[in-house]
DNA sequence: CCACCTCGACCAAAATCCAA
DNA sequence: TTGGATTTTGGTCGAGGTGG
């Protein structure tokens, strides 16, 4: 009884989140032969085909999808054991974070985050991109490696998640609009011309659906796809605009905030990363950033 | 035609074996 | 114990099949 080669751990990690053999080699510097040949000593080993040929690509069996959960964790709890014990220096820790949020975070909590930051590690970069889509691939190649998002059905079951905060929905209008006095009512509020927000281009959102159980509904008058087009609408124009009220802080200053006159659930904002840098020492100590500068 | 996967032939390095 | 022969391992190269 020969003992399993567990280097093919790795590969079978890899190839099984790619779904291909050639984008499995060139993350791991290797021909795509080569890593075809390890897939073979893979099938060889398991007993599986694991991925099944399907057109162009290919598929992965139960088997595959069934291992797909577990490879992740192993073979990072492996590297751990082989890394030589690190102790983090903030001080001489360089090092470029790459996190990804939707529009209004950096405005909102980037200048605590980037603070902080600096004054603990200075040789730390943080590099803030746009998240257009709630695809979870980036944080599983690594591209990204800190994420903010509403966890649902869309979020990657592999993901380790962490609630950042709570949010709820507040309107917006500009100061001396005629909601600003008087009891906002939701007929007053489904009155008014409203801007609707939707990256994805929906026409209805919960707002909606909670004012059609009162019978009523509102006049959508535009829709844009972040909520600083919206604010920024709403500073020019007599459109209401309903955004999330601690996402949108800094956004909303000079304008004029009120509750909305209908129950919605409350949101909550998580911080979603890869399980592969769960035990990292300083991804763990950025994430404790981010959640004490969201938690002010 | 292009992108992708697979296979045979071949090769270098490492591991193993074995006689001296 | 050691040095050389042999086997194993894991890679490249190039060709070939397949489907969009």
């Amino acid at each position: 009884m020969t003992r399993p080669d567990l280097n093919l751990l790795v590969t079978l990690d890899v190839l099984l989140a790619e779904g291909s053999v050639a984008r499995a080699a060139r993350r791991l510097r290797l021909s795509p032969s080569a890593m075809s040949r390890a897939l073979a000593r893979l099938r060889e080993a398991t007993g599986d085909p694991l991925l099944v040929r399907a057109g162009r690509g290919l598929v992965p069996t139960p088997r595959a999808l069934e291992l797909r959960t577990l490879t992740g964790p192993i073979v990072e709890a492996a590297e751990a054991c082989l890394r030589p014990a690190e102790s983090l220096d903030l001080k001489t820790l360089a090092r470029t974070f790459t996190l990804r949020n939707r529009e209004g975070f950096v405005e909102n909590f980037g200048a605590g985050l980037i603070a902080r930051v600096e004054r603990e590690a200075p040789g730390v970069r943080l590099r803030f991109v746009q998240k257009l889509d709630r695809e979870s691939s980036p944080l599983r190649e690594g591209t990204v490696d800190l994420e903010t998002a509403v966890v649902g059905d869309m979020t990657g079951p592999e993901l380790r998640a962490q609630a950042l905060f709570h949010d709820r929905f507040v309107a917006v209008v500009r100061p001396g609009h005629p909601l600003t006095s008087g009891e906002v009512t939701p007929a007053r509020y489904a009155e008014g011309h409203h801007i609707h927000v939707s990256r994805r281009g929906n026409d209805v959102g919960p707002i909606d659906t909670a004012l059609q159980a009162l019978g009523l509904s509102r006049k959508i008058t535009a829709s844009v796809g972040s909520f600083s087009e919206a604010l920024a609408l709403v500073r020019a124009t007599d459109l209401v605009a309903s955004v999330p009220e601690r996402y949108t802080g800094s956004l909303r200053e000079n304008l004029v905030t009120f509750p909305l006159p209908v129950a919605l659930p409350e949101i909550t904002i998580s911080l979603l990363w890869h399980p592969r840098l769960d035990a990292d020492p300083a991804h763990r100590w950025l994430r404790g950033c981010v959640r004490e500068v969201c938690a002010v």
